[in-house]
DNA sequence: TTAAAGTAGTTAATATATTAATCATTAATA
DNA sequence: TATTAATGATTAATATATTAACTACTTTAA
């Protein structure tokens, strides 16, 4: 019967369930949301990224995005900036102010990665980077009519 | 610089964002969300749950319950039924037409299961259930002004 | 070169997450 | 027992997820 609670999904929610709260308050101390720190972070060290090259390396939907980068932009975080050889393309782009948010709070963000590390060996996250990777690899859909 | 990729959040979110469609196009096939789902998962087997009982073993916050409850009852899948004996608890009951959708999709639920299964090995299984729940659980909250 | 097909970003509609506050009810305590 | 504290569910406000549709712009191909 504790099926349910073994599976794949659940033991995956567990998990982030577990962690995110450690990360969330930090990203609230400096007033941002989850989705909004994966934004200013995939732009480190980066002049600038389309919405779509920030959703593929975020995970985060495009949809989501406009929401997301309209509030960053609001903060004063980023920019926007249309792209002039094609003109589909829009550029987001870190301020300055987005740079030193990111660099002031990448160090505690690391201190809480490393923390969680600590909790397990080097060839314990190997492991699990391995085994997950290799159960959500793309595949053929099942049929399940 | 990969690092952000490699951080414990943007592993787990991948491979949510690797499995999940496969269910998800399972729980669409009969009209219901993943949240839904799980809310019927859990009352396999259970005459009646709180809504306090459901957030916790379903991880959904009961805030979100709410509104997950009131489609479901919308769509005659569950019954409320406010307590007698201490009348701030609400009793979620499943309806015949409830037990029926679980029964029809759980076997279908199963099998995806098991096809995920099937890409690694009962020990790789342990071992993933293993360094997870040690990674998640609780503990101290970290200081991080 | 013009109509058709494709692309990037966005809007729209609905469902859920997050945090705080509220409401009714029950338990605890002076 | 009158008050206060605690509890369970809900509401409220804001942010995000999901799917489909839409718009402006580009590329392709007849």
């Amino acid at each position: 019967m504790p099926k349910f609670l073994n599976s794949l999904p659940m033991l995956l929610s567990r998990a982030l369930d577990g962690i995110m709260p450690t990360y969330r308050s930090l990203f609230q101390a400096h007033g941002l949301t989850d989705q909004q720190w994966r934004v200013l972070r995939a732009l480190w060290e980066k002049k600038h990224l389309t919405s779509a090259q920030i959703s593929q390396i975020t995970l985060l939907p495009t949809p989501s995005l406009v929401g997301i980068l309209d509030r960053l932009e609001k903060k004063g975080l980023i920019g926007r900036l249309r792209s002039v050889e094609d003109r589909r393309h829009v550029h987001i782009i870190p301020t300055q102010a987005g740079r030193d948010l990111q660099e002031r709070m990448l160090p505690k963000v690391e201190q809480i990665h490393d923390s969680f590390m600590q909790r397990i060996t080097p060839e314990e996250w190997g492991e699990l980077n391995r085994i997950l990777d290799k159960m959500a690899e793309p595949a053929e859909q099942q049929s399940l009519a």
